[in-house]
DNA sequence: TAGTGGTCTAGACCACAGT
DNA sequence: CTGTGGTCTAGACCACTAT
């Protein structure tokens, strides 16, 4: 028949409603198992081509997911709750306990792979931590894993020659981690500021993250203040955003 | 000849590679014309279908947006910072000003469309705002544009009695908006919280917003809080998340 | 009108999962 | 094994944009 046939939206854009309807009526609940492509071409009578299209929107819109021999799921949606302001009180981290524990109530939020390593850091990043050209600093690269998935990589930028010779420099950052690290060599932390952009990710965070298609990625960059109103650390996070809710309390 | 053909990866993958190479070294600025589906068949030797996968990869991925029967361009980025604390200072919303007119310094940043309602609101807000179940709300629908293109949609939620008869439930709320006309019924807010998500958008975002394939919406849901602790408005607001970096400055 | 992207067909081979 | 999704072909008609 050649475009469209029948109705005058698209027919791939016909079945995606019908089963974005059936998963909002309840009819098809999280993890459950959608028709796939041979269940649509045969109940729909289309091509391979037009099903693939139709299961397409739902990837694109994050509501179901294909695994290759096994079939098309409902995504579940279970996001981690992130305080902003509370998470970094100085009397969290101040002694011992990571900034990062606090992160998921109850959940197994942990470390899964950190590396140390000396660069020459990106323009934007340079300029922030008031650095001379061709200045070298410590990068802190870390991933973490929510029950075992990967759901965050922060990268943190320090000037290199400030956190020589400290713990910050090591792969254990010792109690208290960096903040605490930077407060004994005399540059503690006292003001930040977090800068939240989303995007669809880039390959790399796609495996990195393990991210299905469909999922964008939600970018915070912190940048950590002295009293003095110094930038000392850049961390640089790239989050999975359906595993998380950011949270900010104020009072301007 | 069937499958993967020649290299390991697929055909769609390692021209969609080439198109961002290009991208990323300048070849194609913002806004200029990539190569079209006939083009990649052409110099690929490829069939349309395969050609067109490999678009597809990039518009997912935000880099480049089909206009049809002109050709496939690169995208532009330019976000509007929105500054999370300092926007809802007292002093500048106290006297005059709108709350929105700091979004995008220097830009044409404009209340696109309003409408007022009273409804029964979903669950989660009628619990927020501590409403007996049953009780209405005044809902206040906005759309914010930025030089012509809505970049904005907000929500806010307000118990419909306890405004009754300000100019809340006006289309113009007057000097100051909303905030300045609870603090003249006695309830001001003084401390906020704001909720950030991100996923893909939902078909009706799409429209409102004018989104093209590949980009997020970003939704941000906040709750403003009287002296006494009551929560008095939740605004839920959905970005273009290519419009906006969000900033929150804080000293925990 | 010529060229573009949007949609669609009816086949095909492959890698992978569980059935 | 069978069935699944992933990739690919070589055609086709349509609506839309720009000339």
């Amino acid at each position: 028949m050649g475009s469209q046939g029948g109705g005058r939206q698209p027919k791939y854009q016909r079945i995606a409603l019908e089963l974005k309807a059936a998963i909002e009526t309840g009819e098809y609940g999280p993890g459950d198992r959608l028709p796939g492509e041979n269940d649509l071409m045969a109940a729909h009578a289309v091509a391979r081509m037009t099903a693939r299209q139709a299961i397409g929107v739902l990837r694109a819109e994050g509501l179901a997911e294909a695994r290759k021999g096994a079939g098309v799921f409902v995504r579940e949606y279970r996001p981690i709750r992130r305080r902003g302001v509370q998470r970094l009180s100085a009397g969290l981290w101040g002694e011992g306990r990571s900034v990062w524990s606090m992160d998921a109530e109850g959940w197994d939020l942990k470390l899964d792979s950190v590396s140390v390593a000396e660069e020459s850091p990106p323009e934007a990043i340079r300029s922030l931590l008031g650095l001379a050209e061709g200045a070298p600093v410590c990068l802190r690269r870390r991933r973490y894993a929510l029950n075992g998935r990967p759901v965050m990589l922060a990268t943190s930028h320090l000037d290199a020659g400030l956190v020589a010779g400290t713990a910050i420099t090591e792969i254990d950052t010792g109690p208290g981690g960096i903040y605490a690290r930077l407060g004994e060599i005399g540059h503690r932390p006292v003001r930040f500021r977090e800068e939240i952009r989303s995007r669809m990710p880039a390959p790399l965070e796609t495996d990195r993250l393990s991210l299905p298609a469909g999922t964008p990625v939600v970018l915070i960059r912190r940048t950590a203040f002295t009293e003095e109103g110094t930038a000392v650390e850049v961390n640089d996070m790239v989050l999975d955003s359906s595993a998380y809710i950011l949270e900010y309390d104020f009072t301007p």
